[in-house]
DNA sequence: CAGTAACG
DNA sequence: GGGC
C-alpha cells in the first residue's frame, strides 16, 4: 500500500477563494513559536478594548511595519506600539516565510505581508464574527496560522447574518482567504481547556495581512 | 457587533 | 447555540 497516495497536501476549499492547508506549518512550528516568544519579549501581549468599550478576551501583540490596535478611537493599524511608544518588532523571517509560502500554495503568488497580528487564547477566550477591513488593498489575502490547542473556526459570508460554517483547526493548520471572500465574516468559538506539548494551556493564532 | 446579556 |  502506497500511503503517499493518501497523505496528500491538497488545499481544502472552505469557500470561494478560501482554502484550508492542513498541517502546512508543521515542519516549522518550533521556529514560529520561538519567533513569537521573541516578539512577545519586545512587545508584550495585552488585552485590547473594542471601540464599544469591551475588553477583548484574547491577548494581542504584533510585528512587522504595522501593528493592529483597537481602543475607544476605533480599529486601526499603528506604526508604534502604544504601550512602549516604540516601533513594533520586525517580522521574524520564519513568520514571513510561512505566510508567503502558504499564500503561494493557495494561488497568491505575490503576497507581501507588512503586519502579523499575534493573538494568544487562554481557555475561555474567543473571537466573535468580524471582517478584516482596515487594510487598504483587498486584493491581498489573509493568511492565518494556528498553533497549540485546537479550536473551531467560523467562516461566514459577506453579511453578518450569513450562517458561518464550522471548521475545526489544529496545530499547524493554515487558512488562506482572499478574492471573493476577502471580506468574509469570521471568528472562533470559545477555546476549551487542554494541554498542548508545545504551547501548554494556550492557542496562538498568527494573522498575516498587507495593511498598506 | 474583533462585544455582552438575556432568552428560547 | 444563534440572532439581534
Amino acid at each position: 500500500m502506497n500511503h503517499e497516495l493518501f497523505s496528500d497536501d491538497t488545499p481544502l476549499p472552505i469557500g470561494d477563494g478560501a482554502l484550508l492547508l492542513r498541517g502546512f506549518a508543521l515542519g516549522v512550528d518550533d521556529a514560529l513559536l520561538e519567533a513569537v516568544d521573541a516578539v512577545s519579549a519586545e512587545a508584550p501581549a495585552r488585552r485590547l478594548c473594542t471601540p464599544g468599550g469591551h475588553r477583548m478576551s484574547v491577548e494581542t501583540t504584533s510585528c512587522g511595519r504595522w501593528g493592529w490596535v483597537s481602543d475607544a478611537a476605533g480599529y486601526r493599524y499603528a506604526e508604534c506600539d502604544p504601550v512602549s511608544g516604540r516601533a513594533w518588532p520586525a517580522m521574524p523571517e520564519p513568520l514571513r516565510r510561512i505566510a508567503v509560502a502558504a499564500a503561494a500554495r493557495a494561488g497568491h503568488a505575490h503576497f507581501d505581508p507588512d503586519t502579523c497580528l499575534i493573538n494568544r487564547y487562554a481557555p475561555g477566550a474567543r473571537m466573535g464574527l468580524h471582517q478584516d477591513r482596515n487594510e487598504h488593498d483587498f486584493s491581498q489575502p489573509i493568511v492565518s496560522v494556528s498553533l497549540g490547542l485546537p479550536i473551531v473556526f467560523q467562516f461566514g459570508g459577506l453579511q453578518r447574518s450569513d450562517r458561518p460554517q464550522r471548521v475545526p483547526l489544529a496545530h499547524g493548520d493554515v487558512l488562506v482567504w482572499g478574492g471573493p471572500t476577502r471580506l468574509a465574516f469570521h471568528g472562533v468559538l470559545t477555546l476549551k481547556a487542554g494541554i498542548h506539548p508545545l504551547t501548554g494551556a494556550s492557542r496562538i493564532n498568527l494573522t498575516f495581512r498587507r495593511a498598506r
